[in-house]
DNA sequence: ACCAAACGAGACGGTGCGTCTCGTTTGATC
DNA sequence: GATCAAACGAGACGCACCGTCTCGTTTGGT
């Protein structure tokens, strides 16, 4: 967000915007949420938003990506893939599955449909980094020899299954999502 | 859509919606869509509209649903459970995975997360089915002994691995999910 | 032939968009 | 400490759609 330019921002308007923007959406949700009501509430005129933002989608997966309501943790390395990975996999269902993190996870995929740029943010800060440790710890294992296709795989698997079952409304539980990496990682070998 | 009512529903003119509606949200995307151009389109009053389809979301939902690009397809039973999954997750993921298919599912995504309503109209018509269809395969199997929480987490593995590729724009290819089902189920016995 | 419901058309006030001035503040530079 | 351009708060502007509300007109069941 604040990468190139030699100038001058305010970084009391850039906390107050995204302040503005994690209250609002939590408070009213996506639909009712507008440009207009963050400046009304952050003290702040709409071209400032405008200025360091191009589209609401930015705007908000900035915000709620600023927040550690959700984030990508890393796997544990004791020795044993499996016990280090179906544990992963319960905390970060345990974030997911919370209210406060579904609802974070269920506007960020909206986000990311409105807008390709979003996505792609999306992608780098979050699903991206959960993909690359997990697979690490995967590539890392001594008792557990997978081709690297083998491993994006059986990640993704792990992860869609926690995103799906989300979007679906459907339970999320710390346990169920231990029980099915478990699954999954008997399938590797 | 056409339940209750003992009233006379103009048949004209709710294909001319449908249609009118499939065509812009494949033209214009998501977010250009409006109620306005539906019905200019369509050449239809505003009021006919709102009078059937109580918002945007599930008049989206209720179009999309109608086409064919994408639906509940049954597994085979050939008496091979591993082969008959692998093969339905196959074909799903070519659906899912084209270009028309991907962007069906992001925009019914989408709608989803605008109203509940959608989304249970979503997993009535769509999702629900497919993990029914899916999970009763694997009940059915002589070869295989699962619990019914195996069967739904297996299920949802792979399903949530086809959204999660669809929805992060990686690629999503028939090899690619049947390799990924047939590790899934690897790890169900 | 009757008649009420659904229809096409479009006017209406309201809301938020994104752009565009204003005059004011601010922080790097001299 | 004075200078000065960029960023700022505020809000006016035209525009696109929203969802509701009349209008006559058409339609299909009785």
């Amino acid at each position: 967000m604040s990468e190139d330019q030699p100038r001058r921002r305010s970084e009391r308007a850039r906390l107050a915007i995204l302040q503005a923007t994690n209250d609002l959406l939590h408070e009213n949700g996506l639909d009712a949420f507008s440009i207009e009501a963050v400046a009304a509430r952050a003290g702040v005129g709409k071209q400032t938003i405008y200025r360091w933002w191009p589209n609401r989608a930015i705007l908000v997966a900035d915000a709620l990506l600023d927040r550690d309501d959700i984030g990508p943790v890393p796997p544990r390395n004791t020795g044993d893939v499996a016990a280090d990975l179906s544990r992963w996999a319960g905390d970060l269902a345990a974030s997911l599955g919370s209210p406060r993190g579904a609802a974070t996870l269920r506007m960020l995929t909206a986000a990311a449909i409105e807008s390709p740029e979003t996505s792609r943010r999306l992608h780098e800060k979050f699903s991206g980094p959960l993909q690359e440790l997990a697979t690490a710890r995967l590539a890392a294992a001594d008792d557990l020899r997978t081709t690297p296709g083998q491993r994006r795989h059986a990640v993704d698997a792990i992860i869609g299954f926690m995103v799906f079952r989300v979007q679906a409304h459907q339970d999320l539980t710390r346990r169920g999502a231990t029980e099915m990496a478990r699954m999954v990682l008997r399938g590797l070998r």
